[in-house]
RNA sequence: GCGCAGGUGGCAGAGCGGUCAAUUGCACCUGGCUGUAGACCAGGCGCCCUUUGGGCUACGGGGGUUCGAAUCCCUCCCUGCGCACCA
């Protein structure tokens, strides 16, 4: 049926290779320089190895290196800058970096991480993030630099115009079972199985599905689980389906390598397995080797919880200062060292001397730090200050609240509610309810009861919304 | 194509004709204690209202039976497993 050739596809040529250097950039090959960015432990592994990478990186050449996200979300958090940031480092040594958008790949859903196949975005909504994500980069990396400035590119522009023959030629340089060795994927055609020790979710070793051995290892507390204690849970109620798009995911991202003609993609330790795929591409079809930049991800070391919006844990760029500067102070203790290395660019020399500080001052001082990267050292100084009159001396600062328009009397509800202080009038009610709503100092438990609060009077809302009517 | 098992709130997972806006766990929100951290304690967690009460919308979609359906029937869609098919 199909031959199992790679395939260089003809306009690839033509359209995707555009960003030919014309001037011949020098880049700096500053061993002490370099081995501060590579060694401040943002960078977890370089395949397929780090020596020859960092050869290459020595030599002088200049290095075309990208780093690519789907725009799902309509703002990026700390994660994604932290990326960007290092971008710009590579950036700053000469090299030529670019930013890839993933607005195609973005309507497919990238399986990683996931037990459910995503739901596809709509293209209006794909839009709306990527204007968002522009502006948000802005902050952390040199777009003013005319000699070397960072590219930003979509991958619709080649991905949208593969044909179906061109994706089948693509899928024939992988199998099913390359596809199946990814742990999302594994864990979903053959289920898991839950330890009756610790309840943990495992994958099925393959000696055991091969029936080589008659039990199982729990991978979280090492308790060892015999066959048939493993196959009395339901055996196939925790399979979850596979889609046949998800397998292109991979693919595509790998195209995105094969379209900008790279020799480096800077990927998060989950991308790795699309990273190689990409790798395997660019090899086969252009007999190029792309090196793999692994950099860890911002994960909580002792939960390995990653920052997340429903869990109200992430940092978001979209944020003000305040709002900034509140969101780190919230995050847990363990993600102190995390957040130091990799979204500050504090010397690692100093870093004892800030954990010294304990907990709540070393965040303070990389709360301030972050601030400062996007909205300058003055602005970050003065939310520190507003933080703490704010919250350790509880005397907030009016001038420093958003500032609302009270028009008329109404019920406390209806107040909260029209302000979008509440998400629905059933949220003001509870939360007035539970104590959670003040108005000028003081504290209102009935819903109904009528207000139309004077100029200037502060309300509070729950722990950390403060507003002044303005 | 056939057979079997399923589709319930952000997730997991009960319920199987009225007492179900739906047990429970996780997540989340609020209050207390704190450092806007964690742990712990208490309360809450569809929407709307004239709120010890009332209304509306919801258990994959549509239709039906019934005084009454998440629960029964029909039909469509979707998922898993098995069988068949494998040119």
């Amino acid at each position: 049926m199909f031959n199992s050739h790679p395939v260089v596809f003809p306009h690839m040529e033509n359209d995707c290779c555009m960003w030919y250097s014309y001037v011949v950039m020098k880049t700096s090959t500053d061993k002490k320089r370099i081995e501060e960015i590579f060694n401040r432990g943002i960078v977890v592994k370089i395949l397929p190895d780090e020596k020859s990478f960092l050869e290459r990186l020595f030599s002088g050449e200049r290095l075309k290196i990208y780093v690519g996200a789907d725009p799902t979300s309509d703002s990026l958090h700390l994660s994604h800058a932290k990326n960007y940031m290092f971008l710009e480092e590579l950036r700053q040594l000469g090299h030529e970096v670019i930013i890839l958008i993933g607005d195609f790949t973005a309507r497919i859903g990238d399986p990683t991480g996931r037990m459910d196949a995503r739901a596809r975005l709509s293209d209006a909504h794909i839009k709306k993030n990527v204007a968002g994500w522009l502006s948000q980069i802005k902050p952390l990396m040199n777009f003013n630099d005319k000699k070397n400035p960072p590219k930003i590119v979509y991958n619709n522009a080649w991905l949208s115009k593969l044909s179906l023959g061109d994706i089948v030629a693509l899928a024939s340089n992988f199998t099913v079972q390359q596809m199946l060795e990814r742990d999302m994927f594994r864990r979903r055609f053959y289920g898991e199985w839950k330890c009756t020790n610790c309840g943990y979710p495992n994958m099925f070793d393959q000696d055991f599905l091969d029936k080589k051995i008659q039990f199982q290892n729990c991978s979280n507390c090492a308790s060892r689980t015999p066959k048939n204690e493993v196959f009395l849970q339901k055996e196939s109620s925790n399979k979850k389906p596979i889609f046949l798009h998800e397998f292109l995911y991979p693919l595509m991202q790998g195209y995105d390598s094969v379209a900008l003609d790279v020799d480096a993609e800077l990927c998060g330790t989950d991308q790795i397995f699309n990273a190689l795929a990409g790798r395997t591409l660019l090899k086969r079809l252009k007999n190029k080797e792309k090196f793999v930049i692994v950099v860890n991800l911002m994960e909580n070391p002792k939960t390995h919880e990653l920052m997340s919006k429903s869990r109200g844990t992430g940092v978001f760029l979209s944020s003000g200062p305040t709002e900034m500067y509140g969101a780190i102070m919230a995050q847990p203790d363990e993600m102190i060292e995390v957040l130091f290395i990799n979204c500050t660019r504090i010397p690692l020399s100093e870093k004892d001397r800030i954990m010294a500080l304990g907990p709540r001052d070393a965040k303070a001082r990389i709360a301030r730090e972050i601030v400062s990267k996007f909205y300058g050292e003055k602005k970050a100084a003065d939310t520190e200050k507003d933080f703490i009159k704010t919250f350790s001396q509880k005397k907030p600062d009016k001038a420093s609240f958003s500032i609302i328009h009270a028009t008329k009397e109404q019920a406390l509800t209806d107040f909260l509610y029209s302000h979008g202080l509440a998400s629905s009038k059933s949220e003001a009610r509870r939360l007035i309810l539970n104590g959670a709503v003040e108005i000028g100092g003081e504290i209102l438990r009935d819903p109904r009861e009528a207000v139309f609060p004077q100029k200037n009077t502060v309300i509070r809302v729950g722990k950390k919304k403060f507003v002044r009517v303005g």
